[in-house]
RNA sequence: GCCGGUGUGGCGGAAUGGCAGACGCAUGGGACUUAAAAUCCCAAGUCAGCAAUGGCGUGUGGGUUCGAGUCCCACCACCGGCACCA
């Protein structure tokens, strides 16, 4: 078959009879199968691409002929740096770029031979998609989920420019290699916090895979606590810290301000304000990697007051150190000695005396640090109370003098979107000195993003630098005002696509919301397991977001989701341009074909774990089509006597059942490689029928048919182009996916093991179901000579399997 | 350090606690051919043996079980995520 020719027709025949377009009628019936978008920085897809998005199309051509009316939509997740880079490199204007690099990959998506139906597709950098994106913001400012406050960026002092996160890796300037700073700025966030335990609770109950399940928990980080109240001596400062041990509170030996925590100031005393002023400004100039680096040695300086243990009116020291984070709990923690690894470290390094609270609870282990839970000691009313009931009778006590309460706190951090950036939608504030940040009105939007910007680095946001942009007019008062400088992170874009897609082209609402209700959610969610924490947690944000705003009516937006893995370089790294291991898909693709490449994608690797490129793989996929083509058509060539069934068309028929069976299944979980396998055996059944029966029987078609059907998700074009030679109908997509009989599927006979004390020692063949006797019977007389007289003490049988006889 | 994952022939990879290595690649042999290619068929974990056959085998060491790649305990290596979260 000359696939070049197969191909380009039936695109254009599948075109042409809009063969995959969604039927809106059939929503009922609807399955929303999803891969997430391309990120169109470079001009080409890539052999990761085509990972995704074929296996992914044979998923969702297999539901389709399995009678769902499949919604397969494709589109683009077009703002982002790359473009922005590009164009500060070869001042080619990131639209410009963005723009042509999605038209080429529109064309080899075509190719690929995907049923995306392409009247749905979205592209989140032209006003018609970033307008909605503006108006999410907008919603979420109405309702509080979006604010401002100051904090810090990535600041190049030699480029004089802001920095993403991945452009100041390691601490270090991507462009010129110089340490990187903070610098404080004004910036919006989102408040996914305040949805933080409803995205912990519902993880449980998503049908995803369980590592991106614990990935997303971790990433929340949900703590259960305390928070407890500390008077400091000679003030009226009350001091809180958040602790999970409150068991421990009548050991502390400590207590520890993060150097940001605004109490760092009124309580240092005179003779200590120069060292810890000092050592405020160290670990403010720190780089990234010192903070992050958990080897590094822990510092501290005391503030020169004293705390007072509200439990039993110890008085403690009150210390600086930049291993408390000032943005968790309350920038304050308690210090153990006996009962914390680092406490312990920390107490010893200061001289400070070590009291044990806490005691084991079998008494066996005596050793400092003990951080296990125990049984409390030295600790008054709460000695001989398990850490388990102390932690919360310390805390209620606490709570009903006033100097503490039950606290929960997470790791999870509020949403950071403002970018100090051009290509990205801009954010849809104006700034009044009168009248503060204010929503432009929604029948303003969208806030164009203006095109003649100039975007070299020179310290300022791109936009700020565009006068006919930043200035306007306060829509409260009416007075002169700026714009909003910053554009809004890419993730924000694509965290609601999927609900704009099956609306995508509605100028009136971001979508329907009746009209999503029906489509949505996304029933099998297709990806790559980078997107654990960012992108798959915004976008489920979001939904809980709109559903209780009320534009939409479903709690999680991913019902399913599959992680496809990652394809290596032959040399078993990650593809890299400067490790010279990339391998482009184009030229296999022009040798074989777009179906022979998925297939070999399916084949030469289990679809979640990925591997190496191994190029010797696509040959033999070819042998396979080749194989398959041959069988087929010289079936099709025959004429059939009225043969009778026999052995061997009963064999042909339990094979075909068998594979009807297991390629049904294997899809079902995107077990590609073994489905593949199976049609192989299939093919090679019907191989052995072929040269085995002289006067073949009908059967013989029906499972050459069969075959096709089967074989139609994976190699789309070639078993369209088969059916059509076959004299079928077009299309082979439109015909439902072979059903199997569970009855056709069992032998008359089976072989079974027969083992010796679990040791393999013959086989023999009895009849399927045949009773238990009769088989123990037989096994015994299959391996009598080895038996030697020994008396048989038991025997047991593995239905199907084996029969073990223990002596 | 914490969390998660992986470890199986020469290679890619299969195996609801039940015959380890399906399927394929590479390899060897045969058929067809004047010949080669293509195709079709067969063999093949490894060690010893002419052979029948036997021993050993799923990262390592233990354990549970009639039976363990699979379950449990300890450890090693690699990969991914988090990284002073109190």
């Amino acid at each position: 078959m000359d696939y070049k020719q197969i191909e380009s027709k039936w695109q254009r025949i599948w075109a042409e009879t809009g063969l995959y377009k969604f039927d809106k009628e059939k929503v009922d019936k609807k399955f929303y199968c999803l891969e997430m978008f391309s990120y169109p920085s470079g001009a080409k897809l890539h052999a990761g691409h085509w990972y995704n998005y074929g296996p992914a199309d044979t998923f969702a051509r297999f539901k389709r002929m399995q009678g769902f009316e499949v919604f397969h939509p494709m589109g683009f997740d077009a703002f982002g740096l790359p473009a922005e880079n590009y164009a500060i490199k070869t001042g080619i204007h990131p639209e410009e770029s963005t723009l042509k690099n999605i038209e080429t990959m529109e064309g080899q998506l075509r190719r690929i031979g995907a049923t995306y139906d392409w009247d749905y597709e979205l592209k989140t950098c032209t006003p018609e998609y970033y307008k909605w994106t503006q108006w999410m913001f907008l919603q979420l400012f109405k309702h509080g989920l979006a604010y401002q406050k100051d904090a810090p960026v990535n600041w190049c002092p030699s480029c004089n420019t802001v920095l993403a996160n991945e452009q100041a890796q390691g601490g270090v300037c991507e462009r010129c290699g110089s340490q990187v700073t903070h610098k404080n700025l004004n910036q919006w966030f989102f408040k996914i916090t305040q949805y933080a335990d409803e995205l912990l609770d519902g993880i449980d109950k998503l049908d995803w895979p369980e590592k991106t399940k614990a990935m997303q928990k971790n990433w929340i980080g949900r703590s259960y606590g305390g928070e407890i109240e500390f008077a400091v001596k000679g003030t009226d400062v009350k001091l809180r810290v958040f602790t999970t041990r409150a068991d421990t509170v009548f050991g502390v030996t400590y207590v520890v301000l993060a150097p940001e925590s605004p109490l760092v100031d009124i309580l240092t005393t005179a003779e200590q304000k120069a060292a810890v002023e000092d050592y405020k400004e160290r670990s403010a100039a720190a780089t990234e990697i010192e903070r992050m680096s958990s080897t590094r040695e822990k510092t501290g300086v005391p503030t020169g007051a004293y705390a007072i243990n509200p439990v039993n009116g110890r008085e403690v020291p009150v210390l600086v150190a930049d291993y408390v984070i000032a943005s968790y709990g309350t920038g304050a923690v308690m210090g153990v000695a006996a009962h914390d690894e680092r406490d312990f470290v920390f107490a010893q390094k200061l001289g400070l005396p070590v009291e044990r609270v806490i005691k084991s609870k079998d008494g066996s282990d005596d050793t400092l640090p003990y951080t296990e839970y125990g049984v409390l000691v030295n600790s008054g009313e709460f000695d001989g109370m398990t850490s388990e009931d102390a932690k919360l009778a310390i805390l209620k006590k606490l709570e009903k003098e006033g100097k503490g309460c039950l606290k929960t706190n997470y790791r999870l951090r509020d949403w950071l979107v403002s970018r100090q950036r051009y290509w990205g939608a801009p954010i849809p504030i104006i700034h009044c000195e009168h009248c503060g940040a204010v929503p432009v009105p929604e029948e303003d939007l969208p806030v164009r993003l203006p095109h003649n910007v100039n975007f070299t680095p020179d310290g300022e946001s791109p936009l700020k630098k565009c006068d006919e942009f930043m200035n306007t007019v306060c829509p409260v008062c009416g007075r002169p005002a700026k714009r909003d400088a910053d554009t809004l992170d890419t993730f924000v874009c694509s965290s609601w696509y999927y609900l704009r897609y099956p609306d995508s082209k509605n100028a009136d609402k971001p979508f329907d919301t009746e009209w999503i209700d029906k489509v949505l959610p996304v029933d099998k969610y297709i990806g790559g397991a980078e997107h654990a924490c960012m992108h798959l947690l915004y976008a489920r944000f979001f939904t809980k977001a709109l559903r209780d705003m009320g534009y939409l009516h479903f709690d999680e937006p991913f019902l399913s989701l599959v992680h496809q893995g990652t394809i290596l370089g032959p040399d078993g790294n990650k593809m890299s341009k400067s490790r010279g291991n990339v391998v482009s898909p184009d030229d296999s693709i022009v040798k074989f074909g777009a179906d022979v490449f998925r297939v070999y994608l399916m084949f030469g690797f289990n679809y979640v774990e990925g591997g190496p490129w191994n190029e010797s793989g696509l040959e033999s996929v070819n042998r396979f089509f080749e194989r398959v083509e041959r069988i087929v058509k010289k079936c099709f060539a025959m004429s059939f006597e009225d043969a009778p069934i026999g052995k061997s068309e009963k064999e042909l028929n339990r094979v075909r059942h068998n594979t009807i069976k297991s390629v049904t299944n294997d899809l079902a979980t995107f077990s590609f490689n073994t489905a593949i396998a199976r049609l192989m055996e299939y093919v090679n059944a019907i191989y052995a029928y072929e040269a085995g029966v002289e006067k073949k029987h009908a059967i013989y078609k029906e499972c050459a048919k069969d075959l096709v059907l089967l074989f139609a998700p994976f190699a789309p074009h070639f078993c369209e182009e088969l059916w059509e030679v076959l004299g079928e109908k077009y299309s082979v997509f439109n015909q439902p996916y072979p059903t199997y009989d569970e009855k056709a599927t069992i032998l008359d006979e089976i072989e079974l093991a027969v083992q010796i004390n679990s040791k393999l020692r013959g086989r023999i063949m009895v009849a399927n179901g045949a009773p238990k006797e009769d088989v123990e019977k037989a096994a015994v007389a299959e391996v009598a000579a080895q038996l030697d007289g020994k008396p048989v003490k038991k025997i047991i049988i593995v239905p199907k399997r084996l029969v073990n006889i223990i002596v």
